[in-house]
RNA sequence: GCCCGCGUAGCUCAGUGGAUAGAGCGUCUGCCUCCGGAGCAGAAGGUCGAAGGUUCGAGUCCUUUCGCGGGCACCA
């Protein structure tokens, strides 16, 4: 029995005790779901829920009188062993073994399946995430973002919506001119100019450029003059970085439906489109030389210059014309993620988006994650290029692999701020709870082998009312909760809650093992159902921690 | 100064109004005669930063306050 089917059957008991006058109550007042959970407490039965407690306002009498009254029609119930009112008016509820059994068939039948809803079914997310800008190697502070933004798209396509990953790529403006003056001066060997850009990677991207230009048969980039030197260095620079900052990412199992470049929305007119639509509705004026939105009007704290009083446009008119462009492309839900040191931008952002006409919170939702705090020896490391500190998502992933590395970046909410000490992670790996929940995988796997050679087959059996030990009803209570979990981590935007019911799962499952609840005959003992029922157990568990771990993007070892 | 996020076990972090606040790591004690001990059982460790308030009920919501991080451009 599932939680879905047990909250019907709860439903059809508070109906009908409506219906006997048990209950003076308007039916239109029950909430349009009604939700049972899981108690901390085992003692307190399978499932929970305070529904009495809810509507003894509305119905004006005590919770427990309407708790009593559902509780008396929900015993009779199929599947439903046992229902206590206790405390205020919970109530509390026990399956029958074999009821809460057949769950694990439901499982191994849906497979992958298992979890997938349509709890968001019809939504169009354009998810954006990353978006480094292309003027050096992704480093821990936007891997947090690789890790959790690809999880988040993961979990919301399991929720049933259509989701595109994107980057964007801000290859114009002030930072990718320094970063070619950068180039141009290491490429003529001279010093890094002031307010550019150091690093080995500078001198490498250099000689790349270089070699590309005369292999390709034009002239040494470095014997133009400036202007054009210039635009080789930018055009072959961001070129290498962009393939470079794409394979890292392919490397780190993050793949982009679509990569943005910033450029292009300059160079096709979309930026002038953006704007020319917003001035039609009247949100435009000009002031000081310059062109201004007035965001005030939609709760930022001031208004925002569009373009500068010297022709160019400001950084913002290209996020017009990008967020135009994405609700154009059919997206009705355009999510951003940026980290902290971009909050700013909410209020401004979520005032353009309310100048088109759209509706801020809905249309546009942007996700601030906190930033990460890189440690060595449990004293802060400020990352430097210039000191060689820097750590890339590629020095990560060399140091701990992609399965660690996404995971204890994933583990933990985006909203608070993640300390990663370098010397923990390259010293106790294995100290990272991945290993705990791809172990209980393995194991698993191993079972699931052991029984092949064994004879024990599933096919050959299920009686799921043998499903009776302590162990395992909390294992099923936990294979149960899998859905829910998922769908609450895509309407939340928030996949860690994947990464912490793992952990549980996988506890439940070592638990239940080392009960010695057997799925191989001992010795020349026969194989019994118990076995057999007690593999499907095994194996659905399985499926359920592949499945999880498959949403985050790290990997389910059949050995380890 | 104003705005946002966070203060929960020694450390890193879960817990978006429910019952006795959890996990991993670290410390201590046990468990390999049959499915893998990267596991399990148990112990120790907490005034949930502080003070008020709302509620039948607050780690969770509101106000104030202290501490930490981040942000307040005609930069991108």
């Amino acid at each position: 029995m599932t939680p879905a089917e047990l909250s019907l059957a709860l439903r059809a008991a508070l109906v009908r005790a409506v219906d006997d006058g048990a209950v003076d109550l308007d039916l239109a007042d029950l909430p349009a779901e009604l939700h049972v959970e899981r108690p901390r407490q085992r003692e307190h039965g399978d499932w929970a829920t305070n529904i009495a407690m809810q509507l003894a306002k509305k119905a004006g009498v005590a919770p427990r009188l309407i708790a009593e009254a559902v509780a008396v029609r929900l015993r009779e119930a199929p599947g439903v062993a046992a229902v206590d009112v206790a405390g205020p008016g919970f109530l509390n509820i026990t399956l029958d073994t074999a009821a809460a059994g057949e769950l694990v068939r439901s499982i191994v039948e849906a497979g992958p399946g298992y979890g997938r809803t349509q709890e968001l079914a019809g939504e169009r997310v354009n998810l954006e995430f990353v978006s480094a800008n292309p003027t050096g190697p992704i480093h821990i502070g936007g891997v947090r973002w690789a890790a959790v933004g690809d999880s988040l798209a993961r979990v919301l396509q399991a929720a049933g919506a259509g989701v595109t990953r994107e980057y964007y790529f801000n290859d114009h403006g002030g930072q990718i001119d320094r970063f070619a003056r950068s180039l141009l001066a290491r490429a003529r060997g001279e010093e890094t100019p002031e307010d550019g850009y150091g690093g080995a990677y500078i001198d490498e991207i250099a000689e790349a450029v270089v070699a590309g230009e005369l292999a390709a048969g034009r002239p040494d980039p470095r014997t133009l003059p400036a202007a054009e030197a210039q635009e080789a260095f930018r055009a072959g620079g961001v070129d290498r970085m962009f393939s470079e900052i794409k394979a890292s990412l392919h490397d780190f199992g993050v793949d982009f439906d679509v990569y943005f470049h910033e450029d292009s929305l300059h160079e096709s007119g979309a930026v002038e489109r953006a704007v020319a639509r917003l001035r039609e509705l009247g949100h435009i004026f000009e002031a000081d030389g310059a062109t201004w939105l007035r965001t005030t009007d939609f709760g930022d704290d001031k208004d925002r210059v569009i373009i500068k009083s010297d022709g160019e446009a400001a950084y913002i008119a290209a996020d017009l014309a990008y967020y135009l462009d994405k609700r154009e492309r059919g997206f009705d839900r355009v999510i951003i993620m940026l980290g902290a040191d971009h909050h700013g931008y909410i209020g401004r952002m979520m005032a353009m988006c309310a100048a088109f006409g759209d509706v801020p919170g809905v249309n546009l939702e942007i996700l601030i994650g906190q930033l990460v705090n890189l440690l060595k020896d449990g004293k802060p490391l400020r990352m430097s290029k210039r000191a060689g500190t820097v750590v890339t998502l590629e020095d990560l992933v060399e140091l701990v692999g992609v399965d660690a590395a996404r995971y204890s970046l994933a583990r933990s909410s985006a909203d608070s701020s993640l300390d990663v000490d370098l010397d923990l992670l390259t010293r106790a790996t294995n100290e990272n709870p991945v290993f705990y929940v791809q172990y209980a995988h393995a194991r698993t796997a191993n079972v699931a082998r052991n029984a092949a050679d064994a004879g024990v087959r599933r096919e050959d059996g299920f009686d799921p009312s043998l499903l009776e030990h302590e162990s395992e009803a909390v294992l099923l209570g936990a294979l149960s909760d899998y859905p829910r979990v998922i769908a609450q981590a895509a309407r939340l935007r928030e996949p860690h809650r994947v990464a912490r019911y793992l952990e549980t799962l996988a506890g439940s499952y070592h638990k239940w093992y080392d009960q010695k609840r057997r799925v191989l005959p001992v010795g020349d003992e026969a194989v019994t159902d118990a076995h057999r029922t007690r593999l499907w157990l095994n194996d659905a568990t399985r499926q359920v921690l592949a499945n999880g771990l498959g949403l985050l993007g790290v990997g389910a070892p059949e050995r380890m």
